[in-house]
RNA sequence: CGGGGCGUGGCGCAGUCCGGCUAGCGCGCUUGCAUGGGGUGCAAGAGGUCGGAGGUUCAAAUCCUCUCGCCCCGACCA
C-alpha cells in the first residue's frame, strides 16, 4: 500500500474516494468487473448500521425472514412497469446441474415478485393483514459504470415488504419508513437528509409513488440514500394477494417497499471525509478509540503501558484499539488510523504519563486544532459526552455545507449555473419536458420534492408555467 | 454498441517504435541494526520470465496473426 500523500478532494473527488477506500482497507475489487469484496473493516461499518436499522424495523413491529436468490423468469414478467425496469440489468442462470433449464431463473434485482408469490399464499384474511416482513441480503444488477459502493453488480441491502388492508395504511408505513431512514441517517450516520417524494420519471419500476432520502455529497452531487415505495395494488393485481374483508368480500392488498443499501457506505465517506482520509461518525465507527502509545526506551516503554494499562480498564464501554505495533512509528500510526477514520485517538508518551493526563486528537479537526488534554482518570467520565460532541459536531458541519450549496435561481439560467456546483430548488411545474430538458442541458435531475413544502406556489423554473411544488434539481450519482 | 488506452514480481511503472548480455526501477514484503511526540534511516534478502495461443527468426517482453481480460470517455442505467 502506497504512503504517497491521497489525491485531494479538490483536484479530483472520485480519486480521492477510490483510494480512500482501498487504502482504509473497506472494500477492494474483486476479480470480476463491477462486482467488490467488502473487507473486514467495511463490513463492521455495515454490521453496525445494520444494528442501527435492525433495531428500528424491530421497534416499528416488523419481523425478518429469508427468500430466495433465484426467481423464475415469468415472476418478473407479471408487472409490466416492473419488469421494463429492470430487464436490461437482470443475471439470468439458463443452466443448472448442467442441464438447460426449462424456465430461466433470475438473480434477484430486487424480490417484490417472489415475495409478492408467498404473499398471495398466505394472506387470506383481513385477519393476516399487516404483514410486515423485512429481509437482509443480496442482490444482482448488471450495471454498466460501476464505483465501489455507488453502484456494484452484486450489492447488499435489506428490503422491506409489507401488504395492508387499506391504501391509507400502506401509504402511512411508506412513510414511517421513510422517516426510520432519516432518523438513522442523522443520528447514527450525521447524514442530513433531505426526505421526499420522487417524480414520475425517477420513481421505482412498479411503484405508484416512490420517497427517498436525498445526501448531498462532498462534491455537491447527490446521492439517493435510501427508498421507501408505495405500491398501490400493481404487484397484489398481478400476484393475486387478496384477503376478505369483514363484510366477505374479496379485495387486493396495498403492498409498500423500502430499502437501504451499503451504498450508504459511500454516502458516509463523501459526507464526511476530507483530504486525510475517512472520517466516520462515532455512533457507527467500527472503532470509536484508538490508543496509541509513544516510547522511546524500555523504562518509558514500561511507564507508558502502565498507564495505558489504566487508560483501557477506562474504555471497555466502547469500541476501542490498543495500537501496540512496534515496526512502524507513532507518526505512521496517526497518518493510519486518520485514513480510516477512527474518530476519536488517545496519544500516551513519558511527558503525558509524567503530567498525568493522555493527549486526545479528535479526527474532523486535523493536526493541532483537534488535540488536547485530559487528566487519565477523567477518561471513563469525559470520552462518552467526547464522542457525541464529535458525532453532534459531523451533522452540524454537513448540515452546513449542504445548505450553503442549496440555492433558489432566480431563473433558468441560473438554474443552470447552480447545479454545476449544488443543488437547485425551485418550483417546478411537474412536467416530464422541463425535467427532461434540464437533464439534456445539465445533466441534473429532480431528486426529490420535499414532503415539507413551502407555503404558497410560485412559476415554474424551466416553462414558468402555474407551479405548486419545489423540487431540487442536482446531479446526482 | 461507438471512440480511446492498457495487460511486464503483491502494487505502480520503464523497457516494445529500431528484436540481441543474467528483464530493470519505486513502493510494499522478509531479516538485522539504529530510530521512535506527525507517513523513520541504513544494510542485506525473497519475489517475475513479460495476459494467452500460434507464427517469423540463429535469437522475441520487443515483429506478425488470432484471442482473452481490464480501464477511461460516450450511449445506457441508477
Amino acid at each position: 500500500m502506497s504512503t504517497d500523500k491521497l489525491p485531494t478532494r479538490s483536484e479530483n473527488f472520485s480519486e480521492w474516494y477510490n483510494q480512500v477506500i482501498q487504502r482504509a482497507e473497506m472494500a477492494d475489487y474483486a476479480p470480476v468487473r463491477g462486482c467488490m469484496v467488502v473487507r473486514p473493516y467495511g463490513w463492521a461499518l455495515w454490521e453496525n448500521i445494520q444494528q442501527a436499522l435492525d433495531k428500528r424495523f424491530k421497534a416499528t413491529g416488523h419481523v425478518n425472514a429469508a427468500f430466495p436468490l433465484f426467481i423464475p423468469m415469468s415472476f418478473l414478467e407479471k408487472e409490466k412497469q416492473h419488469v421494463e425496469g429492470f430487464s436490461p440489468e437482470l443475471a439470468v442462470v439458463t443452466i443448472g446441474g448442467g442441464e438447460k433449464l426449462e424456465e430461466p431463473l433470475v438473480v434477484r434485482p430486487t424480490s417484490e415478485t417472489i415475495i409478492g408469490y408467498m404473499y398471495s399464499k398466505w394472506i387470506k384474511s383481513y385477519r393476516d393483514l399487516p404483514v410486515l416482513i423485512n429481509q437482509w441480503g443480496n442482490v444482482v444488477r448488471w450495471e454498466m459504470r460501476t464505483r465501489l459502493f455507488l453502484r456494484t453488480l452484486e450489492f447488499y441491502w435489506q428490503e422491506g415488504h409489507t401488504a395492508h388492508a387499506t391504501a391509507e395504511e400502506a401509504v402511512e408505513e411508506t412513510v414511517r419508513m421513510l422517516n426510520v431512514y432519516t432518523d438513522f441517517a442523522v443520528n447514527e450516520a450525521a447524514v442530513p437528509v433531505i426526505p421526499g417524494k420522487k417524480s414520475e420519471t425517477e420513481k421505482f419500476a412498479g411503484a405508484v409513488d416512490s420517497y427517498t432520502i436525498e445526501a448531498m455529497m462532498g462534491d455537491t452531487r447527490a446521492l439517493q440514500a435510501g427508498t421507501s415505495h408505495f405500491l398501490g395494488q400493481n404487484f397484489a393485481r398481478a400476484f393475486d394477494i387478496q384477503y376478505l374483508d369483514p363484510n366477505n368480500s374479496l379485495q387486493y392488498c396495498w403492498t409498500t417497499s423500502w430499502g437501504l443499501s451499503t451504498r450508504f457506505i459511500g454516502a458516509i465517506i463523501m459526507t464526511h471525509g476530507d483530504d486525510q482520509g475517512l472520517i466516520l461518525p462515532p455512533r457507527l465507527a467500527p472503532i470509536q478509540i484508538v490508543v496509541v502509545p509513544i516510547y522511546k526506551n524500555d523504562q518509558e516503554q514500561s511507564k507508558v503501558f502502565a498507564a495505558i494499562q489504566q487508560v483501557e480498564n477506562q474504555l471497555s464501554a466502547w469500541r476501542h484499539k490498543i495500537d501496540l505495533r512496534t515496526e512502524v512509528t507513532p507518526g505512521f500510526k496517526f497518518n493510519d488510523w486518520e485514513m480510516r477514520g477512527v474518530p476519536l485517538r488517545i496519544e500516551i508518551g513519558p511527558k503525558d504519563v509524567d503530567n498525568g493526563v493522555v493527549t486526545l486528537a479528535r479526527r474532523h479537526l486535523p493536526g493541532k486544532a483537534g488535540k488536547s488534554t485530559l487528566p487519565i482518570d477523567q477518561l471513563s467520565t469525559r470520552i462518552g459526552s467526547i464522542l457525541d460532541e464529535i458525532q453532534a459536531a459531523l451533522l452540524e458541519r454537513a448540515t452546513r455545507f449542504r445548505d450553503d450549496h442549496i440555492y433558489d435561481p432566480k431563473n433558468y439560467d441560473e438554474l443552470k449555473e447552480i447545479v454545476q456546483n449544488g443543488w437547485a430548488f425551485s418550483w417546478w411545474c411537474g412536467s416530464a419536458e422541463c425535467e427532461a430538458k434540464v437533464k439534456e442541458d445539465t445533466k441534473a435531475t429532480t431528486r426529490c420534492m420535499p414532503l415539507d413544502q413551502p407555503e404558497g406556489n410560485g412559476s415554474c423554473v424551466v416553462c414558468g408555467k402555474p407551479a405548486r411544488r419545489k423540487v431540487y434539481f442536482a446531479r446526482a450519482y
